[in-house]
DNA sequence: CGACCGATCGTCT
DNA sequence: GACGATCGGTCGA
């Protein structure tokens, strides 16, 4: 298991960024307590010409300021005030494109995830859309600008890779109101996996 | 299975 | 003061 470098986050193809992580794993360790998923969603978000961007048109709040650091952070916010989504900041400073991690297939710690997550009608709700696996690993918005290159909050590869035609792209999910924005095919999810998120794409046509 | 609804609050206007 | 890059529940066909 080999942590990833800044290299590979300040690459300049968002696409191929989003693309790259599936297969990969997301790592927290909070309180000497380690979570880890595989990645099976991503979906990329790409800056001022992205009107499904925060910061589409080159809007620069404090709340998105940390979308325009150099790639390797993460960039968390609240959605609808109980959802902590997390992103992976890329590209060079000053160009806020970011990957949005949608759903993970737990590995380590999934007694812990549980235990953040308390008891589940639906297993694969565990780690299965964004909002979910960020409550089951403990990332919260006070984590919004730390380093992927931490201890704490990292994303590491091991030996596996999934094959080219393992990867489908399809347009994203809840941006519909971006306009022809909307339409992009900038998500991808890993073919025949349960823990894709249950609303995207009707599971039973992907599982 | 699809459509709809309420929760809940930081952020931006 | 309005609005979400969501989610889990309910309701009706």
């Amino acid at each position: 298991m080999k942590k990833l470098d800044s290299a590979f986050y300040q690459r300049k193809d968002v696409l191929k960024i989003a693309r790259d992580l599936i297969g990969k794993v997301l790592i927290t360790i909070h309180d000497g307590e380690l979570t880890s998923g595989r990645i099976v969603e991503t979906e990329a978000y790409a800056g001022v010409a992205d009107r499904a961007s925060h910061a589409y048109g080159g809007r620069r709040t404090s709340r998105t300021e940390i979308m325009f650091a150099p790639g390797g952070h993460a960039y968390v916010y609240l959605c609808y005030g109980i959802h902590h989504l997390f992103n992976v900041v890329t590209n060079t400073a000053d160009i806020p494109h970011v990957v949005l991690v949608r759903a993970l297939e737990p590995m380590e710690g999934i007694d812990v995830m549980y235990k953040r997550s308390g008891i589940l009608k639906d297993p694969y709700g565990l780690t299965s859309g964004p909002g979910n696996l960020s409550r089951a690993l403990g990332i919260r918005i006070e984590q919004s600008g730390t380093s992927l290159l931490s201890e704490h909050m990292f994303i590491a590869e091991d030996d596996y890779r999934p094959g080219k035609s393992a990867i489908i792209t399809t347009p994203r999910i809840g941006v519909d109101s971006a306009g022809e924005a909307a339409t992009w095919m900038y998500r991808f999810i890993h073919k025949n996996s349960p823990w894709v998120s249950a609303r995207s794409v009707n599971r039973k046509y992907i599982r």
